[in-house]
DNA sequence: GTTCCTGCAAAAGCTTTGCAGAAGA
DNA sequence: TCTTCTGCAAAGCTTTTGCAGGAAC
């Protein structure tokens, strides 16, 4: 967890980019509630710390963060965008009841691919969508 | 093709959907044009046809369409909506210059899944991005 | 001391909503 | 005729931009 910020911070000093207070609670927010947060939801937790923050910063540092590699954004459905520090290949999967997005591990090699030849490819995501158990279980207890 | 056509004003009779001179349009346009078009690429090439229309009467239809399970939304990045008349299991390639989205066959089965027990799963997409053929010959020529 | 960042206000997009008139069944 | 759809205008959101003051280096 430590040692994950602390690689991150290096990571903005590589990249030029100024270690702001604001910034780095982005950061550090990102890194310990890897939830896919949208906006919204980084704003609302980080604004009770740091009452003078404004959207336009999250935005800023947000984008700072892509251009780095350091953070990417998911675009699942709903146009809404969500950000995950975590950039090695995995699936998300959203649940369409709560809107969670859950990671899962998922092997992109396996898959058998037809008609992209001669195409460079850069990303590979997989996307799933259904309902997660926690909801399942609370449907099947109002259904009773 | 036809065919094709017939089948969906069917299902629209089914869905009690009233087939509008706009939604056939709408419709036609998808269904000839595999392109994934975007709201604006709907209507600026209907505009001609029915100088009357108007981007609201696109909304509307794609919504009701989506609702019926005739058309799919799909967000690849950019947070940029696009509409898929093909609604069996497929894969997606958005070309990250020139920005058109290509499919591809894809055997999700195959895929290998951790940590997804428990859930129920409606979707499956599979997104990829990078440069197609086309954007590597040119931007090849220009390298010279 | 410079340079870059923050955060306010305003602008710019995209999408939805309300509603009167028009079109479909 | 009755119901539903269209399309205009306006509202609602999310995201970006311009810029003055402030923080990082």
């Amino acid at each position: 967890m430590k040692a994950s910020l602390e690689n991150i911070t290096n990571k903005l000093k590589n990249n030029n980019i100024r270690l702001s207070h604001q910034r780095l609670k982005v950061l550090e927010y990102l890194d310990r509630h890897r939830i896919h947060p949208t906006v919204e939801q980084i704003y609302h937790a980080l604004n009770d710390e740091i009452p003078s923050l404004s959207k336009t910063t999250i935005y800023n540092t947000l984008n700072t963060l892509i251009e780095a590699g350091l953070v990417r954004s998911i675009t699942i459905e709903d146009n809404e965008v969500r950000y995950d520090i975590r950039t090695d290949a995995h699936g998300h999967f959203k649940c369409k009841t709560c809107g969670n997005i859950y990671d899962f591990e998922v092997n992109i090699d396996l898959l058998e691919i037809k008609d992209l030849d001669g195409f460079s490819i850069y990303t590979r995501d997989v996307y799933f969508s259904g309902v997660c158990p926690k909801c399942i279980e609370k449907e099947n207890i109002t259904d009773i």
